[in-house]
DNA sequence: GAGGGTCAAGTCCGT
DNA sequence: ACGGACTTGACCCTC
C-alpha cells in the first residue's frame, strides 16, 4: 500500500541499530535526532486527530519506537545527553497537557521482549529497563505519579514461565512510576485470565476477550465474577478491554451474524494458532454486539489490523449517533 | 520506483 | 532443532 505524505506525518519513524552502526557517529546522533523530533510531533498530530473524535474512541497507543534504541547498549548514551533529555522534556510535556485538554488517553505496548516473569534473572533485568524507558516517556507527559491518570497504561503481558510469581519479582524492579502505570493483559497461550487476576492486588488488569476465547472457547460476559474482579484491579479509573477478532479470510464462509464456536472449529481441524492472527476488520455482528455490551463499564481498545477504521464502524455499529 | 532482505531484544507452539 | 507467530512493519539497499 502507498503511503501519502499526510499519513507519513502521523506514522512513526524508525531505525535499526545495525544501520545506525554502519554511519559516523554525528550521522548517527543527527538521525536519532531528526527522528525523536519527527515522532513526538506524529504524536502530537495524532492527539489532535483523535481528539477530534467522539468520547468512546479518544485512546490510541504510542508506538514502542518513540525513542529508538533508547535501552541498546552502544546507542543509550544519546539519550542521556542533557539536551536530548530537555528537548523530550519540553515538548512531550505538551503533548500530554494536550492529551488531558482533549480527554485523550493514551497508552504504551512494550515489545514482546519485556518479560518479568522470566527464569533468566538477566532478562528480568533488562525487561524492567525496558519498561522503564517507557515509564520515562510517559514522566515527561506527566502521567506515573498517581495511578493511571488519564487512564494511561503501559500494557504488557506475563512473559515467561515463573508466572505471577515471578512476574511479582518483577514489580519489584519498577519505579513507583512504573508501578502506577503497568497493566498486564492475559494471553491466548502462555497465562489466560486466572494467571493475571493473580497479580491483581498489584497491577491493573487488561482483559483481553478475543484472547480468553482462543484459550477457552468461552465469550466471558462483563457481570462475569472474574470481570468484576478485573474491574477492581483498576481502583476506581475506568478500565479497558482488547477487541480483536479471528481473521475473515481463515473463517469465510462463516455466518456473520453468529459466533464462532472454538471447539467445533477444532474439530474442524482449525489450529489455534491460525485463529488467534487478527482480523482486519469487524467482521463478526454477532460479536461486535457481544463486545459493545462492556461498553458501560470498559473502554473497548480495537486490534483489528485496520485500526482506524474498524474501530470508527464498530462505534458507528454502537450508536450511529455517537459518530 | 519497486521489491526483497533486514532488524536489539523473548517465549511459546507446531513440525 | 528450528521456523514462525506474536508484533498497528518500516527502512535500507539494490536493481
Amino acid at each position: 500500500m502507498r503511503v501519502s505524505a499526510s499519513d507519513r506525518a502521523v506514522n512513526g519513524r524508525s531505525t535499526t541499530v545495525a544501520w545506525l552502526n554502519r554511519q559516523t557517529q554525528a550521522q548517527a546522533e543527527e538521525r536519532l535526532w531528526n527522528i525523536m523530533e519527527h515522532n513526538i510531533q506524529s504524536v502530537a498530530l495524532m492527539l489532535e486527530i483523535v481528539g477530534a473524535l467522539p468520547p468512546v474512541q479518544r485512546m490510541f497507543r504510542i508506538g514502542s519506537e518513540l525513542l529508538p534504541v533508547y535501552t541498546e547498549r552502544h546507542w543509550r548514551y544519546f539519550w542521556q545527553r542533557p539536551d536530548v533529555r530537555a528537548h523530550c522534556e519540553r515538548e512531550l510535556a505538551a503533548v500530554g497537557r494536550r492529551a488531558r485538554e482533549l480527554d485523550v488517553r493514551m497508552s504504551f505496548h512494550p515489545g514482546q521482549f519485556v518479560c518479568l516473569a522470566s527464569v533468566n534473572p538477566d532478562i528480568v533485568r533488562r525487561s524492567a529497563e525496558e519498561f522503564e524507558y517507557h515509564t520515562d516517556c510517559a514522566r515527561w507527559m506527566g502521567y506515573g505519579s498517581s495511578w493511571h491518570d488519564q487512564g494511561f497504561k503501559i500494557n504488557v503481558h506475563m512473559s515467561g514461565r515463573l508466572g505471577a510469581e515471578g512476574f511479582r519479582n518483577g514489580l519489584n524492579l519498577l519505579s513507583p512510576e512504573a508501578r502506577n502505570l503497568i497493566t498486564v493483559e492475559n494471553d491466548e497461550m502462555g497465562h489466560g485470565l486466572e494467571d493475571v487476576l493473580a497479580v491483581s492486588d498489584r497491577c491493573a488488569v487488561v482483559l483481553d476477550i478475543h484472547h480468553h476465547w482462543i484459550r477457552t472457547g468461552e465469550y466471558i460476559q462483563p457481570d462475569d465474577a472474574r470481570v468484576l474482579q478485573v474491574m477492581d484491579s483498576w481502583r476506581g479509573v475506568r478500565p479497558a478491554i482488547h477487541y480483536s477478532v479471528s481473521r475473515e479470510d481463515l473463517l469465510v464462509d462463516h455466518d456473520s451474524e453468529c459466533k464462532p464456536d472454538l471447539t467445533q472449529l477444532l474439530q474442524q481441524g482449525f489450529k489455534k494458532q491460525r485463529l488467534r492472527a487478527h482480523s482486519d476488520f469487524y467482521w463478526n455482528q454477532a460479536c461486535n454486539r457481544w463486545a459493545l455490551s462492556f461498553l458501560p463499564k470498559f473502554d473497548i481498545q480495537c486490534e483489528s489490523k485496520s485500526k482506524n477504521l474498524g474501530s470508527t464502524l464498530l462505534a458507528q455499529a454502537s450508536d450511529p449517533a455517537l459518530v
